[in-house]
DNA sequence: CCATACAGTTAGCCATTGCTAACTGTGTTT
DNA sequence: AAACACAGTTAGCAATGGCTAACTGTATGG
Protein backbone atom coordinates (compact mmCIF):
# COMPACT_ATOMS: atom_id res chain seq x y z
CA UNK A 1 0.00 0.00 0.00
CA UNK A 2 2.64 2.25 -0.66
CA UNK A 3 2.29 5.56 -2.70
CA UNK A 4 2.91 7.00 -6.57
CA UNK A 5 4.33 9.85 -7.53
CA UNK A 6 0.72 11.58 -7.00
CA UNK A 7 0.80 10.67 -3.43
CA UNK A 8 4.42 11.45 -2.88
CA UNK A 9 4.07 14.99 -4.57
CA UNK A 10 1.06 15.94 -2.06
CA UNK A 11 2.78 14.27 0.97
CA UNK A 12 6.36 15.97 0.18
CA UNK A 13 4.15 19.46 -0.17
CA UNK A 14 2.33 18.82 3.42
CA UNK A 15 5.63 18.49 4.71
CA UNK A 16 7.07 21.47 3.50
CA UNK A 17 3.88 23.32 4.44
CA UNK A 18 4.04 22.17 7.85
CA UNK A 19 7.69 23.41 8.12
CA UNK A 20 6.27 27.01 6.86
CA UNK A 21 3.15 27.72 8.48
CA UNK A 22 2.23 24.73 11.68
CA UNK A 23 -1.43 25.00 10.33
CA UNK A 24 -1.77 23.00 6.97
CA UNK A 25 -5.09 23.22 5.14
CA UNK A 26 -6.11 21.13 2.05
CA UNK A 27 -6.38 24.53 0.18
CA UNK A 28 -3.19 25.99 1.70
CA UNK A 29 -1.87 22.53 -0.33
CA UNK A 30 -4.33 23.84 -3.56
CA UNK A 31 -2.69 27.19 -3.21
CA UNK A 32 0.56 25.85 -3.51
CA UNK A 33 0.20 23.26 -5.95
CA UNK A 34 -1.83 25.07 -8.24
CA UNK A 35 -4.36 22.35 -7.84
CA UNK A 36 -8.34 22.78 -7.91
CA UNK A 37 -9.60 21.56 -4.12
CA UNK A 38 -11.68 18.37 -5.53
CA UNK A 39 -8.25 17.30 -6.85
CA UNK A 40 -6.62 18.40 -3.29
CA UNK A 41 -9.85 16.52 -1.40
CA UNK A 42 -9.24 13.09 -3.37
CA UNK A 43 -5.57 13.57 -2.67
CA UNK A 44 -5.79 14.22 1.06
CA UNK A 45 -7.99 11.58 1.48
CA UNK A 46 -5.66 8.92 0.02
CA UNK A 47 -3.25 10.01 2.28
CA UNK A 48 -4.84 9.73 5.30
CA UNK A 49 -6.68 6.69 4.26
CA UNK A 50 -3.32 5.21 3.95
CA UNK A 51 -2.49 6.56 7.56
CA UNK A 52 0.33 8.42 6.09
CA UNK A 53 -1.36 12.15 7.65
CA UNK A 54 -4.19 12.58 10.21
CA UNK A 55 -6.68 15.27 9.71
CA UNK A 56 -9.04 17.19 12.61
CA UNK A 57 -12.33 18.19 12.73
CA UNK A 58 -11.03 21.75 11.91
CA UNK A 59 -9.69 20.18 8.63
CA UNK A 60 -6.19 21.11 9.95
CA UNK A 61 -3.69 18.63 8.58
CA UNK A 62 -0.45 16.74 10.58
CA UNK A 63 1.70 13.93 9.38
CA UNK A 64 1.79 10.65 11.09
CA UNK A 65 4.80 9.16 12.22
CA UNK A 66 4.62 6.86 8.89
CA UNK A 67 3.99 9.77 6.74
CA UNK A 68 6.57 11.90 8.16
CA UNK A 69 9.16 9.31 7.46
CA UNK A 70 8.30 8.80 4.23
CA UNK A 71 7.97 12.48 3.55
CA UNK A 72 11.37 13.12 5.20
CA UNK A 73 12.57 10.54 2.93
CA UNK A 74 11.43 12.41 -0.06
CA UNK A 75 12.49 15.66 0.88
CA UNK A 76 16.00 14.26 1.30
CA UNK A 77 15.50 13.10 -2.29
CA UNK A 78 14.39 16.56 -3.61
CA UNK A 79 17.18 18.80 -1.66
CA UNK A 80 20.10 16.27 -2.76
CA UNK A 81 18.94 15.69 -6.17
CA UNK A 82 18.69 19.39 -6.81
CA UNK A 83 21.84 20.11 -5.25
CA UNK A 84 23.48 17.26 -7.57
CA UNK A 85 22.19 19.01 -10.63
CA UNK A 86 23.50 22.43 -9.66
CA UNK A 87 27.11 20.87 -9.12
CA UNK A 88 26.31 19.53 -12.30
CA UNK A 89 25.47 23.21 -13.74
CA UNK A 90 22.18 23.18 -13.89
CA UNK A 91 20.32 26.27 -13.82
CA UNK A 92 18.05 26.53 -10.32
CA UNK A 93 14.74 26.55 -11.93
CA UNK A 94 15.80 23.50 -13.96
CA UNK A 95 17.27 21.23 -11.33
CA UNK A 96 14.28 21.91 -9.01
CA UNK A 97 11.48 21.29 -11.37
CA UNK A 98 13.89 18.16 -12.66
CA UNK A 99 14.79 16.54 -8.64
CA UNK A 100 11.17 16.48 -8.28
CA UNK A 101 10.51 14.12 -11.51
CA UNK A 102 13.22 12.23 -10.89
CA UNK A 103 12.75 11.69 -6.92
CA UNK A 104 9.80 10.09 -7.72
CA UNK A 105 10.96 7.22 -10.07
CA UNK A 106 14.60 6.39 -8.86
CA UNK A 107 15.20 2.91 -6.46
CA UNK A 108 17.01 3.76 -3.17
CA UNK A 109 19.82 2.07 -4.13
CA UNK A 110 20.31 4.52 -7.03
CA UNK A 111 19.61 6.96 -4.57
CA UNK A 112 22.34 6.11 -2.40
CA UNK A 113 25.09 6.25 -4.80
CA UNK A 114 24.01 10.21 -5.94
CA UNK A 115 23.96 10.91 -2.32
CA UNK A 116 27.23 9.01 -1.53
CA UNK A 117 29.03 10.77 -4.35
CA UNK A 118 27.67 14.28 -3.70
CA UNK A 119 28.42 14.14 -0.16
CA UNK A 120 31.87 13.81 -1.15
CA UNK A 121 32.21 17.08 -2.48
CA UNK B 1 1.92 16.41 -30.97
CA UNK B 2 4.97 15.45 -29.00
CA UNK B 3 5.49 11.89 -27.28
CA UNK B 4 4.55 11.46 -23.40
CA UNK B 5 7.02 8.42 -21.76
CA UNK B 6 4.89 5.62 -22.72
CA UNK B 7 5.02 6.34 -26.53
CA UNK B 8 9.08 6.82 -25.93
CA UNK B 9 9.27 3.49 -24.42
CA UNK B 10 7.89 2.36 -27.73
CA UNK B 11 9.97 3.83 -29.60
CA UNK B 12 12.72 3.37 -28.17
CA UNK B 13 11.84 -0.39 -28.02
CA UNK B 14 11.32 -0.45 -31.84
CA UNK B 15 14.41 1.55 -32.54
CA UNK B 16 16.65 -1.64 -30.47
CA UNK B 17 14.56 -4.10 -32.19
CA UNK B 18 15.60 -2.37 -35.32
CA UNK B 19 18.90 -2.83 -34.93
CA UNK B 20 18.65 -6.35 -33.90
CA UNK B 21 16.51 -8.18 -36.58
CA UNK B 22 15.56 -5.52 -39.25
CA UNK B 23 12.38 -6.93 -39.15
CA UNK B 24 10.23 -5.57 -36.44
CA UNK B 25 6.42 -6.57 -36.02
CA UNK B 26 4.13 -5.89 -32.94
CA UNK B 27 4.30 -9.23 -32.09
CA UNK B 28 8.26 -8.70 -31.73
CA UNK B 29 7.36 -5.64 -29.66
CA UNK B 30 4.52 -7.40 -27.54
CA UNK B 31 7.41 -9.61 -26.28
CA UNK B 32 10.02 -7.88 -25.57
CA UNK B 33 7.84 -5.19 -23.48
CA UNK B 34 5.64 -8.26 -21.78
CA UNK B 35 2.86 -6.41 -22.55
CA UNK B 36 -0.26 -7.62 -24.32
CA UNK B 37 -1.40 -7.15 -28.26
CA UNK B 38 -4.17 -4.88 -28.08
CA UNK B 39 -1.69 -2.45 -26.10
CA UNK B 40 0.64 -2.27 -28.58
CA UNK B 41 -1.40 -2.59 -31.44
CA UNK B 42 -2.68 0.78 -30.02
CA UNK B 43 0.77 1.88 -29.28
CA UNK B 44 2.01 0.96 -32.18
CA UNK B 45 -1.08 2.91 -33.84
CA UNK B 46 -0.11 6.32 -32.35
CA UNK B 47 3.26 6.42 -33.52
CA UNK B 48 2.33 5.94 -36.75
CA UNK B 49 -0.70 8.54 -36.63
CA UNK B 50 1.65 10.90 -35.65
CA UNK B 51 4.17 10.42 -38.45
CA UNK B 52 7.35 8.37 -36.25
CA UNK B 53 7.22 4.95 -37.87
CA UNK B 54 5.44 3.38 -40.55
CA UNK B 55 3.63 -0.03 -40.72
CA UNK B 56 4.04 -1.80 -43.96
CA UNK B 57 0.92 -4.44 -45.12
CA UNK B 58 2.47 -6.99 -44.01
CA UNK B 59 3.20 -5.38 -40.31
CA UNK B 60 6.29 -5.10 -40.62
CA UNK B 61 7.36 -1.24 -38.93
CA UNK B 62 10.18 0.90 -39.66
CA UNK B 63 11.38 4.16 -38.43
CA UNK B 64 10.12 7.37 -40.19
CA UNK B 65 12.84 10.03 -40.56
CA UNK B 66 11.19 12.22 -37.62
CA UNK B 67 10.37 8.60 -35.71
CA UNK B 68 14.39 7.83 -35.87
CA UNK B 69 15.90 11.46 -34.72
CA UNK B 70 13.62 10.96 -31.49
CA UNK B 71 14.47 7.23 -31.14
CA UNK B 72 18.05 8.12 -31.36
CA UNK B 73 17.73 11.01 -28.89
CA UNK B 74 15.75 8.73 -26.26
CA UNK B 75 18.20 5.99 -26.57
CA UNK B 76 21.32 8.14 -26.15
CA UNK B 77 19.96 9.12 -22.92
CA UNK B 78 19.09 5.55 -22.06
CA UNK B 79 23.07 4.92 -22.61
CA UNK B 80 24.45 8.13 -20.56
CA UNK B 81 22.45 7.72 -18.49
CA UNK B 82 22.72 4.40 -17.70
CA UNK B 83 26.93 4.77 -17.56
CA UNK B 84 26.34 7.51 -15.34
CA UNK B 85 25.02 5.28 -12.73
CA UNK B 86 27.43 2.51 -13.69
CA UNK B 87 30.38 5.25 -12.97
CA UNK B 88 28.49 6.11 -9.48
CA UNK B 89 28.37 2.59 -8.50
CA UNK B 90 25.16 1.51 -9.35
CA UNK B 91 24.18 -2.17 -10.07
CA UNK B 92 23.91 -2.99 -13.87
CA UNK B 93 20.30 -4.00 -14.16
CA UNK B 94 19.54 -1.45 -11.07
CA UNK B 95 21.40 1.24 -13.78
CA UNK B 96 19.19 -0.14 -16.66
CA UNK B 97 15.96 0.20 -14.93
CA UNK B 98 16.49 3.62 -13.26
CA UNK B 99 18.35 4.78 -16.66
CA UNK B 100 14.95 4.26 -18.08
CA UNK B 101 12.69 5.92 -15.81
CA UNK B 102 14.96 8.81 -15.91
CA UNK B 103 15.19 9.09 -19.39
CA UNK B 104 11.62 10.41 -19.82
CA UNK B 105 11.49 12.69 -17.36
CA UNK B 106 14.36 14.88 -17.10
CA UNK B 107 15.16 18.33 -19.28
CA UNK B 108 17.36 18.98 -22.01
CA UNK B 109 19.06 21.37 -20.21
CA UNK B 110 19.78 18.58 -17.68
CA UNK B 111 20.71 15.82 -19.62
CA UNK B 112 22.92 17.64 -21.33
CA UNK B 113 25.08 18.75 -18.30
CA UNK B 114 25.34 14.97 -17.20
CA UNK B 115 26.02 14.27 -20.38
CA UNK B 116 29.09 16.64 -20.06
CA UNK B 117 30.18 15.78 -16.87
CA UNK B 118 30.18 12.02 -17.70
CA UNK B 119 32.02 12.46 -20.74
CA UNK B 120 35.09 14.41 -18.80
CA UNK B 121 35.51 10.81 -17.17
C1' DC C 1 -10.58 -28.61 -48.23
C1' DC C 2 -10.92 -27.84 -43.71
C1' DA C 3 -8.50 -27.03 -39.33
C1' DT C 4 -5.25 -24.86 -36.88
C1' DA C 5 -1.87 -21.33 -35.79
C1' DC C 6 -0.47 -16.80 -35.72
C1' DA C 7 -0.67 -11.61 -36.07
C1' DG C 8 -3.39 -7.91 -35.57
C1' DT C 9 -7.63 -5.27 -34.36
C1' DT C 10 -11.95 -3.97 -32.00
C1' DA C 11 -14.67 -3.33 -28.04
C1' DG C 12 -14.78 -2.44 -23.72
C1' DC C 13 -13.08 -2.76 -18.54
C1' DC C 14 -10.39 -0.61 -14.86
C1' DA C 15 -7.42 2.55 -12.13
C1' DT C 16 -5.32 6.94 -11.88
C1' DT C 17 -5.51 11.78 -11.65
C1' DG C 18 -6.38 16.04 -13.34
C1' DC C 19 -10.83 18.99 -13.98
C1' DT C 20 -15.73 21.73 -13.36
C1' DA C 21 -20.28 22.30 -11.36
C1' DA C 22 -22.77 22.23 -7.64
C1' DC C 23 -23.64 21.16 -2.97
C1' DT C 24 -22.84 21.40 2.49
C1' DG C 25 -21.63 23.47 6.62
C1' DT C 26 -19.74 27.05 9.38
C1' DG C 27 -18.66 31.55 10.73
C1' DT C 28 -18.81 36.57 9.83
C1' DT C 29 -21.08 40.81 8.45
C1' DT C 30 -24.57 44.02 7.73
C1' DA D 1 -31.93 37.19 10.64
C1' DA D 2 -30.49 37.05 5.98
C1' DA D 3 -26.58 37.16 3.05
C1' DC D 4 -22.13 36.15 2.06
C1' DA D 5 -17.52 34.13 2.18
C1' DC D 6 -14.77 30.32 2.70
C1' DA D 7 -13.33 25.36 3.16
C1' DG D 8 -14.41 21.06 1.96
C1' DT D 9 -17.00 17.30 -0.43
C1' DT D 10 -19.73 14.84 -3.98
C1' DA D 11 -20.72 13.65 -8.59
C1' DG D 12 -19.26 13.09 -12.73
C1' DC D 13 -16.15 14.14 -17.13
C1' DA D 14 -11.85 13.22 -19.80
C1' DA D 15 -7.39 11.40 -21.02
C1' DT D 16 -3.96 7.85 -20.38
C1' DG D 17 -2.53 3.31 -20.60
C1' DG D 18 -2.53 -1.14 -18.92
C1' DC D 19 -5.78 -5.42 -19.52
C1' DT D 20 -9.09 -9.55 -21.45
C1' DA D 21 -12.37 -11.49 -24.68
C1' DA D 22 -13.46 -12.11 -28.98
C1' DC D 23 -13.13 -11.19 -33.77
C1' DT D 24 -10.61 -10.98 -38.68
C1' DG D 25 -7.59 -12.45 -42.07
C1' DT D 26 -3.84 -15.02 -43.82
C1' DA D 27 -0.88 -18.95 -44.24
C1' DT D 28 0.32 -23.68 -43.26
C1' DG D 29 -0.61 -28.57 -42.81
C1' DG D 30 -3.17 -33.03 -42.35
Amino acid sequence: MSLNASGEMYLETIYVLCKQKQMVRSIDIAEHMDFSKPSVSRGVGILKNANYISVDKNGFITLTEKGLVLAEKIYERHTVLTNALLFLGVDKETAAEDACKIEHVISDKTFEQIKKHIEKK
